[in-house]
DNA sequence: CGTTTTGTTGAAGTTCCTCAAAGCTTGTGG
DNA sequence: CCACAAGCTTTGAGGAACTTCAACAAAACG
């Protein structure tokens, strides 16, 4: 169980644990998936809209994120991917991308030939079934930022964002109880939550005034959850974790 | 090719063929799947946040829609889905219902057993790819609600939604060039678009006034196609469809 | 240590919301 | 077929939320 592979595989398996419970033929199967590593600077462009992929990849280290640029320019972030998630899983049965991903901090993927997947969850319908479930429980996210854009505030909707953040790192283990990693420029917040940078700061001033969050360094410090998650109408279930505690 | 349950099966069978090339093989499976006609009246729920289920619907006739309730009150539609569509696949994977499900014209939907689908995706990898694209076009289509949520105007958003639903209708043979079914309350809109009713009239009356489209009697005739995906910014792609035509 | 990027603040403008009233449809019972 | 009720849509006026523009402050980087 401790071979070279694992520092690859292991945030992977963390994060399927956390959601599901992958039985050992899954796991094994999952360690013995070939890849190639690849390492990315901040702010690079991994896929790009319109692309064919040829693999998948799984985060090894880092942040990434989904976009779609309009024609006037505008940027829509869609979603955050840390270490074990697999941000675009979809493209084993999308073939073009409807969305671009780059690198929000210097990051590290493996990259999964789709063949390989292909072949291996035409054998293995447990190994389907918990990817499949993967790729579910990513749209489910995408509900929530619907809901998030639509009907909640500024406040609101950025509460609810380090909210689900937060869970999510704690999920894997990339958290602490009150303080996770929170490497986003202001200008990355405000495209992933349909705001200017400008009300971004004035936002994030509004949630440190009201004694919920401060935001430094990288961090963030969540001094109380109850008020957050309440300020975001905040509920977990969306994020279908196993234990989604607080 | 014309057994009772032709009628059923058919427009989930258009939908298939619209995205992609199922075999006859996998027709011919689809085809056997049992399920129980179900008819709903207009408002009414068929599937509630928090619940979980053992069957999939397929839509037979009618419009339906998934939502979230915010404590607040809000609510937000994620979804409209019309004769074809399976508009809570993703139980298959997941579950417990992270969002609800409800008719918003009378309607008629199958109900497949999640054990009847489960057993023939084990055996039948060909099945399991198609429905799981299936899904994965559900959740692209969710990236561009988030995209419009986050990054339109109320004028854009509610352009690009009639530009969605258009071409969602014509590519399973639902409408015409120039005229689709649109059966949905102001309240619909706006519940859809995160605007309120009062706002969804002002936009409607823009839209019209542009010339670009009118909406009356539960039909939107579309006046000028190329004049209202550039309000909307449409790109046709995230549908996923084989022949993305307008 | 200067340069570039990122974050902060203020003032003015736009978009969308709220409240409230009136007009229009749709459906129902007489 | 009409009368009436209920629900849906329209319109206006005033207000709140968010944007834009612009200048400045503070980090981050080489």
């Amino acid at each position: 169980m401790s071979e070279p592979n694992d520092r690859i595989v292991q945030p992977l398996i963390r994060r399927l644990k956390s959601t599901a419970e992958p039985s050992g033929g899954v796991i094994r199967a999952l360690s013995d998936l070939p890849f190639t590593l690849k390492s990315f600077e901040a702010g690079q462009d991994i896929l790009r809209d319109g692309e064919r992929s040829v693999h998948c990849a799984a985060v090894v280290e880092g942040w990434l994120c989904r976009f779609k640029l309009l024609p006037g320019g505008g940027r829509q972030i869609i979603a955050f991917h840390i270490a074990g998630d697999m941000p675009d899983l979809q493209s084993l049965h999308l073939g073009v991308m409807d969305h671009s991903l780059a690198a929000v901090t210097p990051c590290t993927v493996a990259l999964i030939p789709h063949e390989a997947l292909r072949e291996r969850t035409a054998r293995m319908p447990d190994l389907a079934a918990i990817l499949w479930r993967e790729t579910m429980i990513d749209a489910a996210l995408f509900r929530g930022w619907v809901t998030a854009m639509g009907r909640r505030s500024a406040y609101g909707r950025t509460a609810h964002l380090f909210c689900e953040l937060h869970l999510r790192q704690r999920a894997v283990g990339l958290a602490e109880s009150r303080l996770s990693p929170m490497p986003l420029r202001q200008t990355d917040l405000a495209d992933a939550m349909g705001l200017t940078p400008v009300h971004i700061t004035r936002t994030l001033g509004a949630l440190r005034k009201a004694g919920l969050i401060t935001l430094q360094n990288r961090a963030l410090t969540i001094h109380d959850w109850d008020g957050l998650s309440e300020a975001a109408e905040f509920d977990p279930s969306y994020l279908h974790l196993g234990n989604a505690a607080g």
